[in-house]
DNA sequence: TACTCTACCGAACGTTCGTTCGATCCACCC
DNA sequence: GGGTGGATCGAACGAACGTTCGGTAGAGTA
């Protein structure tokens, strides 16, 4: 009697490896590969669920034997991805590296996480806030986990060089260091910029020496060249 | 027989500073207010027109006096707004001041115009992929015309520490700096983060120090603090 | 063969949306 | 007073949307 595979979900167990749950093939990978294509090119509400069902050829109605309904697409799309590349860089945080190196990583397997699925993670940088309720609090939980690692790397940077580690500056170099990256959705283009760990580097160079930098030493100090007067 | 406001402004007049047109009143502009305040909020296709008439305590059919649709609502924001800031960032940036200066004042201005239109300026960075045809075409410019400034003014920047100032590296560089900034909106709170120029200046000394740094100096060189074992 | 369960579908329902139409109110000018 | 035109409105239209319902096809199993 209809059990379907959004329905078996309805219970998405809470460990982040869930148990065995129906929709776990191949075809629901599709799918949600299709939408995410979609979501990230056209956004969430400009996407309906029959240009899904028309990019899957499947029929309208049989999108919902495989999510409860339209927010459920968006809602696996960025838990399924997004806690995907915390766990990975979880383990980058903990790893056995100097400092600088594991804050190189971080930034590397961000734009390599960010090649594979370009589309996925844009959905989820993007289209947070297309989500509510407890599906928006159990995303918004992973974002600010993210943020957290990320400002505990930060931290032990800005330790490093001086005592100058504040609650607000950490908070708002990190945030600085979120923002360059999440914007690269908006204009990375392989055949201009070449492959993402070149640009990776000059990210990681330019907050490394940016940090660094004693403050003060770069004011008003030269009279300035100018290029066009 | 009817030349509403809205019809009126068929021909938008093609300089920036366009002469006078019907809707340029108090009224107009409260109206733009309203619309860009619920835009910036729940997003362009979250907002209807009726929720759009609601906050502006007018009828729905009422605001068809003003706009031809509701994109030239967020058309209209997004072309005031932005051609405004651009405008006064071209100012910036042909001023008499050493570079380093011009840079600061281009990162303290656009901060300083998101405070007091943190709204708009958020629709018209969020918001462009929203806008088709024309309309698209003319603020994409608006962009490409504020990328080109900053890219400038990026340019002298790396001119005057060394020879290493490539287009690519420019590019990169510049939409590094593009990324902080926008995400500001994301996380920027008064109460925690204090007056926007501290944060301009926090965004400045990195940058300043990070285009400054030798490459190849803030490599794995160091054996590492780690304050989480 | 008969039953069960998964995968999938065509057709419809109710809602919300952007937009339009015809009308009214009112300030201003002849 | 009569006329003109800007500002505003209630009511409606057609389209698009998310979702649901009742059903079918077919593989697996007893």
């Amino acid at each position: 009697m209809m059990a379907s595979a959004a329905q078996a979900r309805r219970k998405p167990a809470e460990s982040v490896s869930a148990g065995k749950r129906a929709g776990d093939g191949k075809r629901f990978a599709s799918l949600l590969g299709k939408a995410a294509a979609l979501i990230a090119s056209k956004g969430y509400h400009h996407t309906s669920m029959r240009d899904v069902s028309r990019a899957a050829d499947c029929s309208l109605a049989g999108l919902y034997h495989y999510f409860e309904s339209k927010e459920d697409v968006l809602f696996q799309i960025q838990q399924r991805f997004f806690s995907t590349l915390v766990d990975e860089q979880v383990a980058i945080r903990d790893s056995d590296e100097p400092v600088e190196q594991r804050f190189r990583a971080l930034i590397q397997h961000h734009l390599a996480f960010f090649d594979k699925h370009a589309d996925e993670l844009k959905v989820c940088t993007f289209e947070l806030h297309s989500l509510t309720g407890e599906q928006f609090s159990q995303v918004a939980a992973i974002r600010r986990k993210y943020f957290q690692l990320m400002a505990h790397v930060m931290r032990d940077l800005l330790d490093e060089g001086s005592g100058k580690a504040t609650d607000l500056r950490v908070r708002q170099q990190t945030m600085f260091l979120f923002g360059a990256l999440n914007w690269i959705f908006m204009w990375y283009d392989t055949r201009k910029d070449g492959p993402v760990d070149k640009v990776g580097e000059e990210l990681t160079q330019l907050v490394l020496h940016g940090l660094r930098g004693k403050p003060g030493a770069a004011g008003a100090t030269k009279k300035a060249s100018r290029s066009r007067p």
